[in-house]
RNA sequence: GCCCAGGUGGUGAAAUGGUAGACACGCUGGCUUUAGGAGCCAGUGCCUAAACAGCAUGGAGGUUCGAGUCCUCUCCUGGGCACCA
C-alpha cells in the first residue's frame, strides 16, 4: 500500500508558465497533415488586434479549445489555427490620435494580443497564422478581386451615398451630426457614387438556405436556425408581380411591383419614390401640369435629395405630395390619381407600388391622411357566393338568382400572374433585398484596389505577375477630404498595362469584410504562393468542422464568407458548397453589474488581472462553467472561488491514490468513473461545456466520500479534466511519472498526447435501481430492486403494494390501469 | 410591424415527456485555536411546529397515466431586420 507524497501546495502562476514554456518551446501543437488520420478544423473567428485580450475573447477561445483537446485526445487530427483581422479602421484613428503609424500601432498590438493568448495556455498552432495586412495576405485578397473583376462580379457602380459637397467626400452614417458633416459642418445630402461593388446578389438563390427538414439533411450542415433564418431574411427573396400601369393621356407607363398581385382589384392609387425619372418627365417634360402642383412637386423632391438615409428612417409621419397625372386601373379601367411619397424607395422592386389601402397599412395610413380611396377585396368563398366560388372578385352585388355582377380574377398568386401575362398587363417579377456589396473605401489602412484608369483604356486590373499592389508605408493618412492614396503621386502615377500610356491607380482600398471573408482557406498554407491557398490541401482539410464566432456576424461576415466559397466553388478551386459544416454562436459576458461591459461604464473585468489571482485553470474551467456557450450572464467575481476549490481539491487528492485500491472498485466506483466518462465526452463534443465541469465535480464529490482512491480512477479524472484545466493535469500526470520512476532518463509523456478514455456500457448498469411510484401522476413512495427484477412489472407492482404508504393510497379505490417505464417509474391510475 | 432566442430559488443554472431545482455561488447554524483564498458537518423554492401533506418552472387553456419539456392563445425580456410593396 503506497500513499502518494503531498504535492504541496497548488500555485497555479508556477506551475502554468512552465508548461506554457515547454509547449511552445517543443512545438507541440503544431499541425501536420497525418495519412490515414481524420483531421478536425476547429476553426475560432479571427480577432481584431485592438490591443487588449478581453474576457470574451477568453471564454471563446478556452471553450474552443477544450472542444479542441477533447477531439484530440478522441484521436483527431486537430486542426486549430489563429490569426489577426489586421486592416480597419480603429487602427488609422488611434495613429492620429497618438501620433503613430497604422501599421506599427497593428503591429505591437498583435505583438501585445499574442503574449496574452499564450497565457491561456490554447492548442492554437501559430505556425499557420494569417495576419491580414501583410502583403502576402492581400496580394491574394487583390487576385480574387481581378478574378471577380473578369467574371463580372466585382464591376464599377452608383450608388446613393451621403456626401459631403465641402470636403467632397463620403460619409458613414457615424460620420453624419444632426444631419451635418461632422468635419467641416456642412450640409450632407444623397448623392449618386461611383464604387466598387461586388455582385452577392448573383448568388443570392445559391446562399438561401433550405429550411425544410429535407433540406437540411442534404446540406448537412449544422448551423443554428437564427443564423439561417436571419440570412434568409436579409437575403429577401419574394416572388411577386410587376404590373404596368399606362399614365392617362400620355404614353408613358409606371411599371409596379407588388406581392400581392391578387388585391389588384382594390388599387386605388400609385405612389412613386421622389427619385424615380417620371417625375422628371412630368415636370420638366412638356406634360400638362399646372404651375401650383408643379412647385409642389418640386418642392418636395428637392426636399428628399437633402435628407440623408437616416432622416428618411427616423421620419415616422408618412408624407407625400399629388403629381397632377392619373393612371389607369387595368380592370376597371378608372382614372387613379399617382402620387409621390418618401415611402416608397428607389431602390427595391421598380421604385413604384400600386397602393391597396383596404390590404395594406401603409397605404392605409397614408389614404387616410390625403383623403384617397379605399376598395376592399372580397374572397369568395368556395359555394358561396354564387357560382364564382374559388375566385377574388370585386365588390359587386350578389342577386337572389346567385348572380354576381363583381369582376372576377383567378384565385391564387400563380394563376393570377398567369392571367396577367395573358392580358399584356404584367408578369412574374422576383425581387430581393439583399444589395450588391460596396467594398470601396476611402481610407489608408486597407488593400489597394488592384486596378488602374487610364484615360484610353477605362479601368484596367493590374497584371497577375504584378501583385502585390503594396501598400506604401509614407503616406498622408490623415482625413483630408478624399482618398489617402491619391496623396501618394509617385505611387498612383503608373504607365496603362494594355496601351503604356500615363494612368492612375485606384486609390481606393477595400473593405476589411473582404479580408475575413476567407481567411480560413488560407491558413492551410499561408506561405503558399501558386494561389489563395492549395486546392488539393483544401480537399483534404476543409471544409471547416466547426466554427465559433459571435453572433453580431449573422448578416455580415457569415454570409460574405459563404459568398466567396460559392465564388471558389465556381472558380474549380474547391468542390463544396458550404465552408463550415457547423456554427456555433458564443453568449456574452456582461460585467459583474449586469450591463455590457464598457469602459465608460467602468465595469469591465480585465482576464489578467484574474488570471494573476486564480490561474488560468481556473479561469478557464470557470468561463466553462458559468454558463451554456450560447447564453448571456453577469461575471460573479466571487463564484470563480468554487472552481479554484475545485481545482485545489482534485491536487490535495493526489496523496490519497492508494496504488493498491486497483481491482478493488466496488461496482458503484466503476458505475461513477464510466457514467462520468460518458458524459463528459459527449457534453465536450457537443459544446455543453458547463455540464461537463458539474459532472467532474460529481465525481469528485463521491471520489471524496472514500477513503481509497484507486490509481485508475485518479488518472481518469485527470484525464477528463485535461481539456479543460491543461496546466494542471500536465502538472500531476508529470508527477506520477517522477514519483514512480518509470521515466528515467526518458521524456516525460504529456497528458495531452492520451487516449480518452472509453466506457463500457455494461457499467452503467446499476444492480439495484430506485423506482418511482405514483399514484395517479403523484410521486407516493420510492421502492429500491433488484435490476433484473424490476425488469417485470408485475414483480414491480406487487413490491409497491407492499409498501404501507402506496396500501394508504389505494385503500377503497380501484386500480384502473398501472402505467410502468422500466426502472423508472411505476404509475398507478385509480378511480 | 416581421423574424430569432429566452422567461425555472437570493444568484449562475440542471433536468431522452417520467422524483423540478443536479452542480456551483451566496446565506444560516455547528465543529476544528483555524492565518489556510481554510477545512469539515448540517440546513437552504414557497407554505408549515413538522411532514415521505399542500403549492410551485411568466400567465391562461389543452393533449397525456404523467408536462419546465408537446400544442393553442397571451404577457414580458434580449437580439436582429424594417416604410422592402
Amino acid at each position: 500500500m503506497s500513499k502518494r507524497k503531498s504535492l504541496g501546495r497548488y500555485i497555479p502562476g508556477t506551475i502554468e508558465k512552465k508548461w506554457r514554456d515547454k509547449w511552445s518551446k517543443e512545438h507541440t501543437y503544431e499541425f501536420k497533415e497525418e495519412a490515414g488520420k481524420e483531421t478536425y478544423y476547429n476553426l475560432v473567428e479571427l480577432p481584431y488586434p485592438s490591443g487588449d485580450l478581453h474576457l470574451g475573447h477568453w471564454f471563446t477561445f478556452v471553450n474552443a479549445d477544450a472542444h479542441a483537446r477533447y477531439k484530440k485526445m478522441s484521436g483527431s487530427n486537430v486542426f486549430f489555427p489563429n490569426g489577426f483581422d489586421a486592416f480597419g479602421l480603429p487602427a488609422e484613428n488611434a495613429a492620429i490620435k497618438r501620433n503613430i503609424h497604422p501599421q506599427d500601432w497593428t503591429m505591437k498590438n498583435i505583438e501585445t494580443m499574442k503574449s496574452q493568448f499564450a497565457t491561456m495556455g490554447t492548442m492554437i498552432d501559430w505556425s499557420h497564422e494569417a495576419i491580414t495586412c501583410t502583403p502576402s495576405y492581400y496580394k491574394w485578397n487583390q487576385w480574387i478581386f481581378i478574378r471577380m473583376f473578369e467574371k463580372g462580379l466585382a464591376y464599377r457602380g452608383k450608388a446613393l451615398s451621403n456626401w459631403c459637397p465641402s470636403c467632397q467626400t463620403v460619409l458613414a452614417n457615424e460620420g453624419i451630426e444632426d444631419g451635418k458633416c461632422w468635419r467641416c459642418g456642412s450640409v450632407v445630402v444623397q448623392k449618386e457614387i461611383e464604387q466598387w461593388f461586388l455582385k452577392i446578389t448573383s448568388f443570392a438563390d445559391s446562399l438561401l438556405w433550405d429550411n425544410t427538414d429535407e433540406g437540411k439533411k442534404a446540406n448537412g450542415v449544422e448551423w443554428p436556425k437564427s443564423v439561417r433564418e436571419g440570412q434568409n431574411n436579409w437575403i429577401g427573396r419574394s416572388e411577386g408581380a410587376s404590373i404596368q400601369f399606362q399614365i392617362s393621356n400620355h404614353k408613358s407607363q409606371i411599371e409596379v411591383f407588388t406581392t400581392r398581385p391578387d388585391t389588384l382589384y382594390g388599387v386605388t392609387f400609385l405612389v412613386v419614390a421622389p427619385e424615380h425619372p417620371v417625375i422628371g418627365q412630368m415636370v420638366h417634360g412638356k406634360w400638362q401640369i399646372d404651375e401650383k402642383t408643379k412647385k409642389e412637386v418640386f418642392a418636395y423632391v428637392e426636399a428628399a435629395k437633402e435628407k440623408t438615409e437616416m432622416d428618411r428612417k427616423e421620419q415616422k409621419e408618412k408624407t407625400g405630395v399629388f403629381s397632377g397625372f392619373y393612371a389607369v386601373h387595368p380592370l376597371t379601367s378608372e382614372e387613379i390619381p399617382v402620387w409621390i411619397a418618401e415611402y416608397v424607395l428607389w431602390g427595391y422592386g421598380t421604385g413604384a407600388i400600386m397602393a391597396v389601402p383596404a390590404h395594406d397599412g401603409r397605404d392605409y395610413e397614408f389614404a387616410k391622411k390625403y383623403n384617397l380611396g379605399i376598395k376592399k377585396v372580397i374572397q369568395a368563398k368556395n359555394g358561396q357566393p354564387g357560382e364564382e366560388s374559388g375566385y377574388y372578385v370585386g365588390p359587386g352585388t350578389l342577386t337572389h338568382s346567385g348572380d354576381w355582377d363583381g369582376i372576377v380574377v383567378p384565385e391564387g398568386i400563380g394563376k393570377i400572374i398567369e392571367y396577367l401575362s395573358e392580358k399584356k398587363l404584367g408578369k412574374s417579377r422576383v425581387e430581393y433585398h439583399l444589395h450588391d456589396w460596396s467594398v470601396s473605401r476611402q481610407r489608408y489602412w486597407g488593400t489597394p484596389v488592384p486596378m488602374i484608369h487610364c484615360d484610353t483604356c477605362g479601368v484596367v486590373p493590374v497584371p497577375l505577375d504584378e501583385l502585390p499592389v503594396v501598400l506604401p508605408y509614407e503616406v498622408d493618412y490623415a482625413p483630408k477630404g478624399r482618398a489617402p492614396l491619391a496623396t501618394a503621386e509617385s505611387w498612383q502615377n503608373v504607365s496603362c498595362p494594355k496601351c503604356g500610356g500615363s494612368a492612375k491607380r485606384e486609390a481606393e482600398t477595400l473593405d476589411t469584410f473582404f479580408d475575413s471573408s476567407w481567411y480560413y482557406y488560407r491558413y492551410m498554407d499561408p506561405e503558399y504562393d501558386a494561389l489563395p491557398f492549395d486546392p488539393q490541401r483544401a480537399e483534404r482539410l476543409m471544409p471547416v468542422d466547426i466554427y465559433f464566432g459571435g453572433a453580431e456576424h449573422t448578416l455580415g461576415h457569415t454570409l460574405y464568407a459563404r459568398f466567396f466559397t460559392k465564388f471558389f466553388k465556381d472558380e474549380g478551386l474547391i468542390a463544396f458548397d458550404e465552408f463550415a459544416k457547423k456554427r456555433v454562436q458564443h453568449g456574452i459576458i456582461l460585467g459583474p453589474d449586469g450591463f455590457r461591459m464598457s469602459k465608460s461604464r467602468g465595469n469591465v473585468v480585465n482576464p489578467d488581472d484574474v488570471v494573476s489571482e486564480y490561474g488560468a485553470d481556473a479561469v478557464r474551467l470557470y468561463l466553462a462553467f458559468m454558463m451554456p456557450f450560447e447564453a448571456t450572464a453577469p461575471w460573479n467575481p466571487t463564484a470563480i472561488s468554487g472552481i479554484y476549490r475545485f481545482l485545489r481539491r482534485i491536487w490535495e487528492l493526489y496523496e490519497r491514490v492508494d496504488d493498491s485500491a486497483d481491482g478493488m472498485l466496488s461496482k458503484q466506483d466503476v458505475y461513477w468513473m464510466h457514467k462520468t466518462i460518458k458524459k463528459v465526452g459527449e457534453d465536450l463534443r457537443e459544446i455543453r461545456f458547463n455540464t461537463a465541469v458539474s459532472s467532474l465535480m460529481e465525481w469528485l464529490n463521491h471520489l471524496s466520500r472514500k477513503e481509497q482512491i484507486s490509481l485508475e480512477e485518479y488518472k481518469t479524472l485527470l484525464l477528463l479534466l485535461a481539456p479543460l484545466a491543461p496546466h494542471m493535469t500536465e502538472e500531476i500526470w508529470q508527477m506520477f511519472q517522477i514519483q514512480d520512476s518509470v521515466f528515467k532518463n526518458q521524456e516525460f509523456a504529456s497528458i495531452h498526447q492520451e487516449d480518452w478514455p472509453i466506457y463500457d456500457e455494461k457499467f452503467l448498469v446499476q444492480d439495484e435501481v430506485v423506482i418511482v411510484v405514483q399514484v395517479n401522476g403523484k410521486v407516493r413512495e420510492n421502492i429500491t430492486m433488484e435490476s433484473a427484477e424490476s425488469k417485470e412489472k408485475s414483480a414491480v407492482e406487487k413490491k409497491a403494494k407492499e409498501s404501507e404508504k402506496i396500501k394508504g393510497y389505494l385503500e377503497g379505490k380501484t386500480v384502473k390501469k398501472s402505467i410502468y417505464i422500466e426502472g423508472k417509474i411505476l404509475n398507478f391510475v385509480v378511480s
